[in-house]
DNA sequence: CCAGAGACCTGAAGGC
DNA sequence: TGCCTTCAGGTCTCTG
């Protein structure tokens, strides 16, 4: 669920709560959300408990918080459905809570996910450099470490990134999907990048010319920043910022999840394929289907 | 090394 | 009213 724009703004909602909180009272409630986590989800409670945060921290899809001496982080991951929450109300626990932490007086941290498939744990830091610029090193949980830098921060090197794009013999969409080439892409943004920059998914990537890979690449970046000025995606309750409540681009949209509706284009109908095991929307008619790709 | 399929979950929506 | 199938914002691991 949640792509690059939505981690940011959980990240930018829970930051004011968390930079400084010392977290009691820590429960997790769920084996599968300490999955990552060499311990029973007790054992990462007890661990947990009494850790105090210094930053707030996110690249691509994944968050996580600096812990005292900054070698460790708590790292969230939300999967495909987790929520983080503050509570300032004392409010009863909600269907799902996988973690509940108090981080203030009258102050509640919630991991809430329904389908588990996000998790939390406590992971070192590992230092990644920058392609573009090797004084430019970051430290990032090891979890997160094979991720590439995303396209917000000052480490994505676009020209790198077209290259290894061409390199790749796959669907163009397989690519910007992959967060080891480009991080933060989802199936949402993807499918916006693409139909702005007028390219099928299915076009190999190694086919496409340098110009073209730049331009989905740019595309991808407006699009997500046009969607972090107004909150994020939501369809449904599944995405919420910290205080629970939804973003505003999904009417923004111009092809993701609107098959059978006109092109904002060209008014031709949008249609619904399968690339690399997602669903694909596209505007038949401003995304040429390829026929052979070589 | 690289690409593709399957696995991991819960719940909503649509067909019969 | 069910019951069954399909689908969903994402990784991760195994196979060939």
């Amino acid at each position: 669920m949640p792509e690059l724009p939505e981690v940011e703004v959980v990240r930018r909602g829970i930051e004011p709560y968390l930079s400084g909180a010392t977290l009691h009272n820590v429960e997790v409630h769920h084996e599968r959300v300490a999955r990552r986590f060499a311990g029973t989800a007790d054992d990462l409670a007890r661990q947990l408990e009494g850790q105090t945060v210094t930053t707030v921290e996110r690249r691509g899809k994944y968050l996580w918080a600096t812990l005292g001496e900054d070698t460790r982080s708590i790292l969230f991951h939300l999967g495909m459905s987790g929520q983080i929450l503050v509570d300032e109300n004392h409010l009863p626990q909600r269907a799902h809570t996988r973690l509940h932490a108090q981080i203030g007086a009258d102050t509640f941290l919630s991991f809430v996910d329904q389908r588990t498939f996000g998790y939390v744990t406590i992971d070192n830091l590992v230092p990644t450099v920058s392609t573009l610029d090797p004084t430019i090193v970051r430290f990032v949980p090891s979890l997160a470490a094979h991720i590439a830098p995303d396209l917000l921060e000052p480490a994505f090197d676009l020209e790198e990134v077209a290259r290894t794009i061409r390199s790749r013999r796959v669907p163009i969409k397989t690519a910007l999907l992959n967060q080891e080439i480009v991080s933060g892409i989802g199936n949402i943004y993807a499918d916006e990048a693409l139909w702005q920059a007028r390219v099928h998914a299915a076009r190999l990537a190694s086919g496409l010319s340098y110009a073209t890979i730049r331009e989905i690449l740019q595309a991808a970046q407006e699009v997500m920043q046009r969607a972090l000025n107004v909150g994020g995606t939501s369809f449904d309750n599944l995405y919420v910022n910290a205080a629970g409540e939804p973003g505003y681009f999904a009417r923004s949209l111009a092809a993701y999840g609107k098959a059978g509706t006109p092109c904002p284009r060209c008014q031709s109908l949008l249609e619904r394929c399968v690339v690399g095991g997602r669903s694909h929307t596209y505007c038949p008619n401003c995304q040429k289907v390829p026929r052979r790709n070589r």
